[in-house]
DNA sequence: TGCATGGCGCCGG
DNA sequence: ACCGGCGCCATGC
């Protein structure tokens, strides 16, 4: 998928966004989109370690989002829902990075770039994004991922092996991990 | 402006 | 193999 970034989208004149949330088969998940044009702001699965509410406060998203449930948003759970039930291993949905600086945006579109069922380190992650010595700063922009799952922030693990952090806990990561694994070679 | 803060990397014990 | 300590760098206050 080619993931078209709206640079210059301002925060503030934002639209006015949908907002709505669902129950997947491993934790609820919160998505806000807009219809026209067709893109995803935020994908955020819900966790023991942060709420919704908080995890829009950390990361300033300030949205403004209107609870609400269409044709587009049955197509956004569906293809989540594919996703986690390993029938889909690449998203067709476009993000719209309209929080973050450059250097993170960057950083999540470097990101976007690891394979369904493989995996990069932080190190990786900061060269690929032009930014080599700045890995640690590269882990810090991926907790400010706003999208997750289409944002595979949990693809990206220790130089050492080791799993790393993870916003919606280090089990969920690893849940995703072996998820992949798992249909990998499955799927075409 | 400077300084503390992070989903890290690396090396030495 | 497992730590602790130090270095790393973009951000935010």
């Amino acid at each position: 998928m080619n993931p078209v970034l709206k640079e210059n989208v301002d925060s503030k004149k934002l639209p006015v966004l949908n907002k709505a949330s669902f129950v997947s088969s491993i934790e609820k998940l919160y998505y806000i989109w807009f219809k026209k044009p067709q893109v995803i702001y935020i994908v955020f699965l819900s966790s023991s370690v942060e709420s919704f509410d908080d995890y829009i406060d950390r990361l300033r998203l300030g949205y403004s989002g209107l609870a609400f449930k269409d044709m587009r948003s049955v197509e956004i759970e569906c293809v989540i829902a594919d996703y986690l039930g390993g029938r889909l291993k690449s998203f067709s949905l476009e993000p719209c990075f309209f929080t973050g600086t450059a250097f993170e945006k960057k950083v999540w579109q470097a990101t976007m770039t690891i394979p369904y069922g493989r995996v990069a380190s932080y190190r990786e992650i900061a060269e690929k994004a032009g930014f080599p010595g700045a890995w640690r700063a590269a882990g810090t922009a991926l907790n400010h991922n706003p999208v997750m799952l289409v944002v595979p922030c949990h693809r990206v693990i220790k130089s050492s092996g080791r799993i790393g952090f993870f916003g919606g806990g280090e089990d969920l990561k690893e849940y995703l991990l072996d998820l992949e694994q798992k249909y990998v070679l499955c799927l075409k």
